[in-house]
RNA sequence: GCCCGGGUGGCGGAAUGGUAGACGCAGCGGACUUAAAAUCCGCUGGCCGAAAGGCCGUGCCGGUUCAAGUCCGGCCCUGGGCACCA
């Protein structure tokens, strides 16, 4: 063996053996128990960052492990690579997005290749592939056909001088990023994923979801926000009629503290009366203004204005005033809402600012309409000043209340969920072409199975100005697949969602043309472990798991679910620095361009090396592609190789805890890396034998050391269990450390054995150092084979044990007691101690805890 | 604004109600070396003390417990998500 650590030489040696052996090639294996790990594929952006070496280290930690295990392991990997990122560097650097994105795909894939992660590249798929995207589209067809696609209008962001609709992401501060003009919101016809019909499964599955963090089913349940309330009437006869305003509502039984009724400004009664009344209209102006989001909308100041005209109380009759109200959103419940300002917060502030009346309801002492109070939304009280309902607590109110709306035919009880359709229409090039025909004859004509997939040219380049589609004629014009006659393609694009919704199933059957999927998808789903960034919490989880029970119930599936276990790697975060060009647009500047001024640890000022000027300091946030704060690994795997660079992301921080990058560290993972390959020169005269050995004839101190390390094992694999990487390196480690450095011939069992648990445990994160050392010390030939190591309780036998001491809780002493002994032995020994006497002596003993095998605690008066 | 996390030495972190700071990084001291690098050994939360030992200490305030970093209540700071970034 070389007397050297040389990872370059081992690394690329141990990645030409498993290719050529096609270690990691995953088949339908009866014989085995099956385990898919996947990671969540990767968006192409040009370089890995420390986020992806993170997330695909994990990802393949597991992998490894669980094949040494003995399980049939699939670990695949595929590109997410349609999105804005391309569009946005083919207007930058005038290549199309297909170009650059392939470049990405080519350069990344290299990079995955040389950190040694045991993927089987023979199912590689990208989902800007027509192979791949062709399903997209024939699953939107059969979707369509039974009614869970279907077309409505949505709002959309829309820049008036581009004349374009932005991403979410483009805009900033409420305006668009490359114009600097105020955004508005507009209305387009819009295809939507009918993922509401599923909502009361998707929620009562994550009941059944064991293998899922808890936070995350948490925001899963609290975003499809099951609410059980009522539907409420309210008659309005101002445009003649028997119509009535609609409203949802969780507090029904608040009813009669009703004193006005508020509806969003898209609300279709707002929009008749500003059609007569400028006031309004302009009001309704000002409200199309600003961003789509919840949060954007969720923090601007509440506004609001009255409509002029009145609705009628659905159990009094009293006319209540009707106003358009900026906090009423439209897109839940009914976009309108019954006021209850003395019991909701928000009526509450909004009926002080127009001084609207204000009737109190519910019991509470003391109650000050000018100062909100927690307890006057608490539903645990009483009805008062409400007639018959007075005295019923919040259930019994509800239920009467209900039950008379029901009998005067103006309400009912109802449940409502927050979760919205999946709206999936984008006005975008890069992505998936939605497979339509617009005819004039016909109208919109699905495009026939046998001409899928619709294919997206790949030499169009975007200029900022609109989908670049809609200029060409050689895809905009087609036959009608109806009447033969002149009709154009829809030249809407799906949501990327669509294409990483279902992937982890092509992955299966990716070599079949012929079918989205095959039965083999029913062998390995489903995903036995999950790993990726917790920012994928809801939307990319939800719609995945909606999906999969789509294809189930078109019989596509067998299973439920998707991911029976999920690993949410926290994200790996790094500091961002900006700064403003003209027309307000922003300059993003990497951190490591960046000359920084700490004071008490806070930046105070930062100044950009290349030329020195000043940048603004934006926080910490997690690596992206457009904040451009991502750290390549690239030059660590080339000065530490790929061994070291994943050892020391592993020893960082847990996997689900976010991380601030410093690569301060980097060096300690690669010293402990040449202690292991220097102990194993030093000692492989005494290496591999397995002969059995009668350690009870072995000296204390070799026992004392196997204890170390069969403790320290055991601590390995409890933590490799529990998926908390970095303490199974402190273990190896430990292990380590207890080995003898330079070992005599008495001490051949214990370095053999040591050495080939700290390999084994090893082999899953520094693959290639464990397969180097594993057949040169003439353990076997291939470490990937070898069978996992276990503990041996008789090793962490010991005589005599230490407890600490307590007094009041307080450690005073330690105590050495045979471990045999019995609640009293330990006591007296404790008691005996005489540090512990002198904080006993003069008081009155009132109990003595023991905690076998760990404390003592002496209470005293 | 709403939902979900996190906060422990100079730094990354450990501690599944039971010894706070394992294992590392950085630093300091020493050995080896003509020298440097590499390597090896030792020390390393703060304060008091010659030492033995003591007092304080896990974001802040309060509570439960023989015992709280860990459980409960309130607050502050910070990360993620909020439906067109992926």
């Amino acid at each position: 063996m070389k007397d050297q650590y040389r990872p370059q030489d081992i690394e690329s040696a141990a990645q030409a053996r498993w290719t050529k052996q096609r270690a990691f090639a995953a088949s339908e294996d009866a014989n085995k128990p099956k385990y898919y790990c996947l990671s969540m594929l990767p968006y192409p952006s040009g370089k890995l960052h420390m986020g992806h070496v993170r997330n695909y280290t994990i990802g393949d930690v597991i992998t490894r492990q669980m094949r040494m295990r003995g399980f049939n392991v699939l670990q695949p990997m595929g590109w997410d690579a349609f999105g804005l990122p391309a569009e946005n560097a083919a207007m930058q650097n005038n290549v199309p997005p297909a170009k650059w994105t392939y470049e990405n795909i080519a350069y990344m894939r290299e990079q995955l290749k040389a950190l040694g992660f045991a993927i089987d590249w023979e199912r590689e798929l990208a989902t800007c592939q027509p192979d791949y995207y062709k399903w997209n589209q024939w699953f939107f067809l059969r979707m369509r056909e039974q009614g869970i696609a279907y077309k409505k209008t949505g709002v959309v962001n829309w820049d008036p001088v581009d004349q374009t609709v932005l991403a979410n992401e483009q805009v900033i501060d409420g305006r668009g990023w490359r114009t600097g003009a105020e955004v508005e919101k507009r209305e387009m016809p819009m295809y939507y994923l009918n993922i509401t019909r599923y909502a009361d499964e998707l929620l009562n599955a994550l009941d059944g979801l064991d293998g899922w963090p808890e936070r995350v089913k948490t925001m899963q349940a609290n975003w499809i926000g099951k609410s059980e309330g009522a539907e409420i009437h309210f008659p309005c006869h101002s445009f003649g009629g028997d119509s009535a305003i609609k409203v949802f509502t969780t507090r029904a039984d608040t009813l009669m503290g009703a004193t006005y009724v508020a509806v969003a400004a898209e609300h279709p009664l707002a929009l008749k009366v500003a059609a007569n009344n400028s006031g309004v209209a302009k009001f309704i102006e000002e409200c199309r203004k600003g961003g789509t989001t919840e949060a954007a909308i969720a923090t601007q100041e509440k506004r609001g204005m009255p409509l002029g005209i009145e609705a009628e109380h659905p159990l009094t009759g009293e006319r209540l005033p009707v106003w358009v109200a900026n906090y009423v959103l439209m897109n839940y419940g009914e976009g309108a809402v019954m006021a209850v300002p003395a019991h909701d917060e928000r009526d509450f502030a909004f009926a002080n600012k127009y001084e609207l009346p204000i009737k109190q309801v519910v019991a509470c002492e003391n109650y000050n309409d000018t100062e909100w109070r927690d307890e006057y939304s608490d539903k645990q009280r009483l009805l008062v000043n409400s007639g018959k309902y007075d005295g019923l607590g919040f259930e019994a109110g509800t239920d009467a209340i209900a039950a008379d709306l029901e009998a005067k035919g103006l309400g009912k009880k109802r449940v409502n969920f927050r979760l919205r359709d999946w709206g999936i229409s984008r006005q975008r090039f890069w992505g998936c072409p939605i497979p339509l025909i617009h005819c004039e004859a016909c109208g919109e004509v699905a495009v026939p199975d046998e001409q899928l997939p619709v294919t997206l040219p790949e030499d169009l380049v975007p200029d900022g100005s609109g989908n670049p589609l809609n200029k060409c004629a050689e895809f905009l014009n087609v036959k009608c697949p109806q009447c033969g006659g002149d009709a154009k393609r829809e030249t809407d694009t799906m949501d990327t969602f669509v294409d990483s919704s279902w992937y982890f199933l092509r992955y299966t059957s990716s070599d079949n043309h012929s079918a989205m999927v095959d039965a083999r998808a029913d062998y390995w789903m489903p995903v036995d472990q999950y790993i990726g960034g917790i920012e994928h919490a809801i939307l990319h989880l939800l719609y995945s798991r909606f999906w999969t029970k789509v294809m189930r119930d078109l019989d596509l599936l067998q299973a439920d679910e998707p991911f029976r276990n999920l690993l949410t790697q926290g994200m790996v975060l790094n500091h961002i620095f900006f700064r403003k060009e003209s027309a307000g647009r922003i300059e993003y500047v990497p951190p490591g361009d960046v000359d920084v001024e700490y004071d008490k640890g806070e930046i105070v000022s930062a100044k950009r090396k290349s030329d020195g000027a000043p940048v603004e300091y934006d926080g910490i946030g997690t690596m992206s592609k457009s904040k451009l704060n991502g750290v390549d690994p690239q030059g660590m795997v080339e000065q530490y190789g790929a061994d070291a660079t994943r050892l020391f992301m592993m020893f960082a921080a847990p996997p689900e805890q976010t991380l601030e990058w410093s690569d301060t560290g980097i060096e300690g993972a690669w010293r402990f890396l040449k202690k292991v390959w220097q102990f194993a020169v030093d000692n492989c005269a005494l290496m591999g034998d397995a002969k059995p050995f009668d350690w009870s004839k072995a000296s204390d101190d070799v026992r004392a050391a196997r204890r170390d390390i069969h403790e320290a094992l055991k601590q390995a694999n409890a933590d490799y269990e529990r998926k908390q990487f970095n303490t199974v390196v402190s273990a190896a480690m430990k292990i380590l450390n207890a080995l003898p450095k330079q070992a005599t011939p008495d001490e051949a069992a214990l370095v053999s054995e040591g050495c080939s648990i700290l390999l084994r445990l090893l082999a899953p994160i520094t693959p290639h150092i464990a397969q180097q050392l594993w057949s040169d010390l003439g353990f076997g030939d291939d470490i990937i084979d070898a069978a996992w190591p276990e503990h041996d309780d008789a090793a962490l036998k010991s005589n005599v044990i230490e407890l600490v001491v307590q007094v009041n809780g307080k450690l005073r002493g330690r105590v050495s007691v045979p471990s045999a002994a019995d609640r009293e032995a330990i006591e007296a020994a404790a008691m005996n101690d005489a540090n512990v006497q002198r904080f006993v002596e003069g008081r009155t003993v009132r109990k003595v805890i023991v905690v076998p095998g760990k404390l003592v605690n002496v209470v005293v008066a």
